[in-house]
RNA sequence: GGGGAUGUAGCUCAGUGGGAGAGCAGCGCGUUUGCAACGCGAAGGUCGCGGGUUCAAAUCCCGCCAUCUCCA
């Protein structure tokens, strides 16, 4: 057996089936476009899924790949046992070649073993084949297969065997493309048996780690429908994955993935900052195979835009890299570490995966930014437990409430092995039954399962139906509904279905609301941010008004005219592959299937949508300028009113930023740049360097919108004739409608930098009509300021700053007034001071008092009488909400029951404090109240 | 999308319905002076924002915003 390097193999695989005839295709993100149902690719099949399905197609017929995959969350969340065994990843690489209604089993099977035992020598008598016979006795066996199987040079014809659904059955959902797998399994001979002495299966697709699956070979050749019925398909695929890292290991003859060369430059680094042998490190290797694992899989997140942060992908990423450094501690690395693993992991994968080389920086820096996050994190959660721990003690008790230490989980986000092992440490212990008990618990209040909310598509069947209808009828081609967005915004055509409720109807009446479906269409379908477009759907049934020279009807229709209407469009959506419908309500007439019609976009809307958008691609650019390309696109909105655009950052901007970049745009607009939109194969495009989205899905062929440096322009004769030749000031993959010159965007105006999610900013704008009503707006606020404060425009901030100080000024002033005016007032009063029993009494009312002056005044009289003192000191009668009332009683009287609270109860007040000192508030009379202060105090007084 | 927590002086935080506080930093003065340390003094607050309950809200209730965190 050759040595193979681990990028050799991978490279071996590609060229072997690029010299049979397939096209190296590059692997699709980790994010999948366009599946809402995936949080991240898990297997090979994800990007070609719609070309089995039927709904996409391939220039090519063969492809081959490395796919990058993570299977990590979802409904086997076993994250927590990666890295424990020496076969699990949450990322790695699936090795895969297709076939698209070309080739089938006979060059599959053959090509897979001339692969493995010719081009990498593996050993024949060691490799076993596996074929599908139904368990239920349903569909037929894969004799086929069997036989091609049999007739390979050198295969022990014993070794291929037959195996039921549930390990040679493929299916890629409960209907739909299904067929038959073939695998072929790999002996490692006897030593690797994990279960020796116990009673157990020793062979393939047993519980035995002897034997290791190494490649599976579906043949995509049923549908699968609804009512259990089996076809033929007319077009049969082949779909291939190979375990990337299993064939590296076996090819490398080591007994574990961790042992391959892929991961040798990240256990150096590992062992270089630890100082362990090769011996010790392999003596306690989980945590080093945790950490090498889990910085792969976040190098890649990253490179793929899924930056560390609170929610879906984002927050997976961030648990992997929390995981990682957490095993750190437990070979003694303390700081920052994982960017230097990184480092190691970017130079392996770099060659091949160019998007790690390209997102060093990003990634280093996200990989150390989120272990600083989460030291700080260990550090807040492990004083809480500190308490707690204390507090157990304190009680004589030695375990943590389980549901206690969830909390710490779930709130502080400690993880549970640090609480344990830290109560460990001090001869405590945590209940860990009531943790899960409490986790579980969590796991239902937070709604499990219903995050992924609604995919829409139930009725597409229904469409679906419509579509082959309409098809049959000759009314729709092959490819559906005509749709373009960018050059047509009037169409006329034959309304060819009405949906009313759900019901295809052959009429409908006013005020319904109602689909339509048209041979071809101008509005644009809500994509890639840009909101749908509204508009019109007029019958054309006669000559319009104006060539009969009348007045149209407010809503267009011809009053009195026979089968005259109109739809008033609010949005449009693709209700199944050919089909797109136009949903509004009937304002006039009622519309019939067969009428002729005219479908018009409303332009006025459209125009201020297109603005936005071009406007949100110079944003992109001036955030890359003035943040740095990791200020990458995490989602936008493009509506007629404003834009929205959410990107990569991880802190806040500064003001001087948000003006850069404000200005930056502006500058764009004002450099009058030409914006070109030209269609081409995604491969040119991206050669070409167009920027592309994150978990957004392109088809072979993309839109592509430049907006050309105005520097670089010759001529507008050479830049029609060669666009590609001049430099671009921005360049981007992108569906949505644009304008012609950046100059028609008008005005760029940031309204709002905040944050969207951990890790990503939101910026809101606003361009064109939207930025002059909002100038307008803003300015007349302004004049109207300045006129208020008497001063010009220019002015209003330092006058409105010399009015604070002026004010708060004359606030002190007025506070320190009233106290001296009260305190001389209340020294003359001092004076009235009577004597109840032993006691001395004085109520007063001060005018103009307000709560602070009472109370320095009833300390100024405490002062004078510390001891067998009772003051009741009250605001004037004020109409609104009555006097304010403070009651103080000296320390020795409170001794003797005498509360402040009951005095201001006594004398027929409301309120209550503390007993030396009471606050409250009187309705009624004040003298009158005051004049029941001493018989209240004789009552009380013990 | 949902659960929990937090938001008080420039920073770190205390404050369980009734006088807004501590430590550090900053400012002034002083002692000492190699860095600095120490003492004294004053300043610094829409208690995240908005409603509500109450005689009275930093504190209780509701909504929003921001940050942290867990679940999906």
């Amino acid at each position: 057996m050759k040595k193979l390097t681990g990028n050799q193999i991978r490279q071996d695989f590609i060229d072997f089936f690029v010299e049979h005839g397939h096209t190296a295709v590059p692997s699709m993100s980790i994010v999948p476009g366009g599946d809402a149902t995936l949080l991240f690719t898990n297997s090979g099949m994800v990007q070609f899924k719609d070309v089995f399905v039927g709904t996409d197609t391939r220039p090519y017929k063969r492809a081959v790949d490395s796919q990058k995959c993570m299977r990590v969350a979802g409904k086997h969340n076993d994250l927590e046992d990666v890295g424990r065994d020496d076969t699990h990843h949450t990322f790695f690489e699936m090795l895969g070649n297709w076939s698209f209604g070309d080739y089938y089993k006979k060059e599959a099977i053959a090509w897979s073993w001339q692969l493995l035992t010719e081009v990498w020598g593996l050993p024949k008598d060691k490799l076993y084949a596996t074929c599908f016979q139904d368990d239920k006795g349903d569909i037929p066996r894969d004799d086929e297969a069997a036989d091609i199987w049999k007739t390979q040079s050198g295969i022990d014809p014993e070794h291929v065997l037959f195996f039921g659904r549930k390990e040679n059955f493929w299916q890629m959902a409960e209907f739909g493309p299904c067929g038959p797998c073939s695998e072929i399994h790999y002996d490692l001979g006897e030593e690797r048996d994990n279960l020796r002495g116990t009673d157990h299966v020793c062979g393939v697709n047993g519980e035995c780690t002897r034997f290791l699956e190494l490649w599976n070979n579906v043949f995509i050749q049923y549908n699968l429908f609804e009512d259990g019925r089996l076809e033929p398909l007319p077009a049969k695929h082949v779909d291939t994955g190979m375990g990337f890292e299993r064939i590296v290991s076996v090819l490398q003859g080591v007994d574990s993935n961790y042992k391959t060369d892929l991961f040798t430059g990240s256990l150096d680094v590992l062992r270089s900052l630890t100082g362990h042998t090769e011996k010790e490190m392999l003596a306690d290797f989980t945590p080093y195979r945790v950490i090498c694992d889990h910085v792969r899989s976040a190098a890649f997140l990253i490179a793929d835009g899924v930056v560390p942060g609170n929610a879906g992908r984002n927050y997976v990423t961030r648990m992997i890299i929390r995981r990682g450094a957490r095993f750190g501690t437990k070979i003694g690395l303390k700081e920052p570490f994982l960017a230097k693993v990184a480092e190691a992991v970017i130079k392996e994968y770099g060659d091949f995966y160019p998007e790690m080389e390209k997102n060093k920086a990003t990634i280093l820096d996200n990989l150390t930014r989120e272990e600083v996050r989460f030291a700080r994190t260990v550090e807040a959660g492990t004083a809480h437990l500190e308490n707690l721990l204390s507090e157990i003690r304190a009680a004589n008790q030695t375990s943590l409430d389980g549901h206690k230490a969830f909390d710490l989980y779930a709130t502080y986000g400690l993880p549970f092995e640090i609480s344990r092992d830290i109560a460990r440490e001090q001869g405590l212990d945590i209940d860990e039954a009531g943790f899960t008990e409490a986790k579980n618990e969590h796991s239902k209040a937070s709604g499990g399962g219903k995050a992924m909310g609604k995919l829409g598509g139930e009725d597409s069947e229904y469409f679906a139906n419509i579509f082959k209808d309409l098809q049959a009828k000759g009314k729709l081609g092959k490819d559906g509904v005509e749709y373009d967005p960018y050059n047509s915004p009037r169409v006329e055509g034959e309304v060819l279905a009405l949906i009313v409720n759900g019901e295809s109807v052959s009429s409908a009446s006013l005020d319904d609301v109602v689909e339509v479906i048209l041979p071809k269409t101008g509005f644009y379908i809500e994509s890639g941010g840009q909101v749908g477009d509204e508009g019109y759907i007029r019958s054309l049934t006669q000559p319009s008004p104006k060539e009969r020279g009348e007045l149209p009807s407010p809503h267009g229709g011809r009053v009195g005219d026979e089968g005259a209407w109109e739809i008033e469009i609010t949005s449009t959506r693709r209700a199944a592959t050919g089909t797109i419908t136009h949903i509004g309500q009937v304002i006039s007439g009622q519309p019939k299937i067969g009428d002729k019609v005219i479908a018009e976009v409303d332009t006025a809307r459209r125009h201020n949508i297109m603005r936005n958008h071009t406007a949100t691609h110079l944003l992109h650019k001036a955030l890359h300028e003035v943040l740095g390309d990791h200020a990458r696109q995490a989602g936008s909105l493009v509506s007629p009113k404003y834009l929205r655009f959410d990107f990569t950052q991880p802190d806040a901007m500064t003001p001087e930023q948000i003006e850069r970049v404000e200005k930056m745009v502006n500058e764009a607009i004002a450099a009058d740049m030409p914006v070109v939109k030209v269609t081409k194969s995604l491969d040119e495009a991206k050669k070409e360097g167009a920027m592309a989205l994150f978990g957004e899905k392109y088809g072979e062929i993309v839109r592509t919108i430049s907006i050309l440096d105005s520097d670089s322009l010759l001529s507008d004769k050479t830049q029609e004739q060669a666009p590609a030749l001049q430099s671009k000031y921005s360049f981007e993959l992108c569906g949505g409608t644009h304008i012609d010159r950046t100059s028609d965007i008008g005005a760029f105006i940031i309204v709002s930098e905040g944050s969207a999610a951990a890790g990503i900013r939101r910026i809101e704008a606003v361009t064109g009509r939207g930025a002059h009503e909002l100038i307008n707006k803003r300015f007349k606020t302004l004049k109207q300021t300045a006129g208020v404060l008497k001063s010009s425009v220019d002015e209003v901030p330092a006058k409105v700053e010399s009015l604070q100080d002026e004010v708060s000024e004359l606030k002190k002033e007025l506070a320190n007034l009233r106290t001296q005016s009260a305190l001389s007032t209340f020294t003359a009063l001092l004076s009235n001071v009577q004597t109840v029993k032993d006691v001395n009494v004085l109520g007063v009312e001060i005018p103009n008092a307000d709560v602070d002056t009472l109370r320095s005044l009833a300390d100024k009289f405490r002062e004078k009488h510390p001891k067998n003192g009772v003051a009741v000191l009250v605001t004037g009668t004020v109409p609104v909400g009555g006097s304010t009332v403070i009651a103080v009683v000296t320390e020795d009287l409170v001794k003797r029951g005498l509360k402040a609270g009951d005095l201001i109860i006594g004398i027929g007040g409301k309120g209550g404090g503390r007993p030396n000192l009471a606050q409250g508030s009187l309705a009624g009379d004040v003298k009158e109240a005051l004049s029941k202060l001493s018989k209240v105090v004789e009552e009380k007084l013990k």
